[in-house]
DNA sequence: ACGTGATTTAACCATTTAGTTAAACTAATA
DNA sequence: TATTAGTTTAACTAAATGGTTAAATCACGT
């Protein structure tokens, strides 16, 4: 640890708690003093690489924004039939949360706090939204046409989708609870929803 | 308003400013202060009526939380074939949630916070999670066994369900943003998501 | 061995916040 | 009218928290 503080690890090794700690706990909630110790140094330190708890929060909101919504634009906009868009928004989202598991909960929470820094975030890095449901749109519309699928409409769907991949990672203690599952069998149910989606959703487009 | 409050509504109305602030803050983020505020009253009679946060909260929260279960619970776990079930959950999860939209993050954000939580009153109220998957998972058999519906894993499909219900709620400034709607227009969504749902859902069921 | 930048220590400040208290006030009621 | 419960005011305490600072220490390359 020691070595990778002086091989200028420091800031990154920050920007990894306070990651960490403002993910588990929200803004409100996430203490400096447990970012430093959890980046393994103190508080003076802390802010002598960043000023204040509200910069280093926008940092860590703005990079894991990008990481929820980057990959997920590029999937649903980019090219492909639909049944393939669907299947890659499924494995690309599973396996995205099931490593940063309350990922989403600290989007959502602070974004529902705080609308507005979705619309900024989103003006800076230049994402187009409009153009994306265009592409999602027309892979749907393609799909209709060919008789592939039974008509639907495009938002809906893609609701549909994100909200069968994403919602079991913030219902989890209560899916635990009322299946009652312990961790392991949790995890194996995720795993097995993989290829559930996929079918679910497949199996309802069915012409 | 300061009549209610003569007439014995004082307490009615901190109950109801705490499930406001609370809910839409989260623990952490909630300030007593505003509590007192929201209830058109001031810190010190607020301690007066319950002596500090915590407990404030928990009473909050203990309510929140029937207020989320006992309906589903009755509906997932009564009499009913699964398409009347399925139906009745996604009538009332959106019916529920459309008049406290925040609802959802919050029971979950606290409940990630602490899982403990959800078990300590579990047991206090009495409900029976086994009781209730027994009976879902019994429609579920009976409609394959009648080849009205393909199989499937019963625990799959109630969380199905429930992610298309719930998910939009707590994505909304997502999808607002994404889909470039403006509140009517989210609103107007929603509405055509019930039917959407379960219309949805039926048609992945077919045999 | 020296100098430099990173890091720690430890004290400190200012603000926010939960919670308390005593005294004054209000309105209904006996 | 005197009592009483509910309420406000205003002051206060104690703790937590974000943020700052100066001096000491450490590790490294020259």
């Amino acid at each position: 640890m020691a070595k990778e503080k002086r091989d200028n690890g420091t800031e990154k090794a920050i920007l990894d708690a306070a990651r960490k700690v403002f993910t588990h706990r929200g803004f409100a909630g996430a203490r400096m003093d447990e970012i430093a110790r959890e980046a393994g140094i103190n508080r003076a330190l802390l802010h002598y690489y960043f000023r204040s708890k509200d910069k280093l929060f926008d940092l860590v909101f703005a990079q894991r924004a990008r990481e929820f919504f980057l990959g997920l634009a590029g999937i649903i906009g980019g090219p492909g039939s639909l049944e393939d868009k669907i299947k890659a928004i499924v494995e690309h989202d599973i396996d995205m949360i099931r490593s940063q598991p309350d990922l989403p909960i600290f989007i959502m929470q602070e974004l529902t706090q705080n609308p507005d820094r979705l619309v900024r975030m989103a003006v800076e890095s230049g994402a187009n939204p409009s153009m994306m449901m265009k592409a999602f749109r027309h892979a749907v519309k393609e799909a209709v046409d060919k008789k592939v699928v039974r008509p639907i409409d495009a938002g809906q769907l893609l609701i549909n989708v994100m909200s069968l991949c994403v919602y079991p990672f913030i219902a989890k203690p209560m899916i635990k609870a009322v299946q009652e599952l312990d961790d392991k069998q949790f995890e194996k149910m995720i795993l097995k929803r993989k290829q559930e989606i996929v079918e679910f959703v497949m199996s309802s487009l069915k012409p």
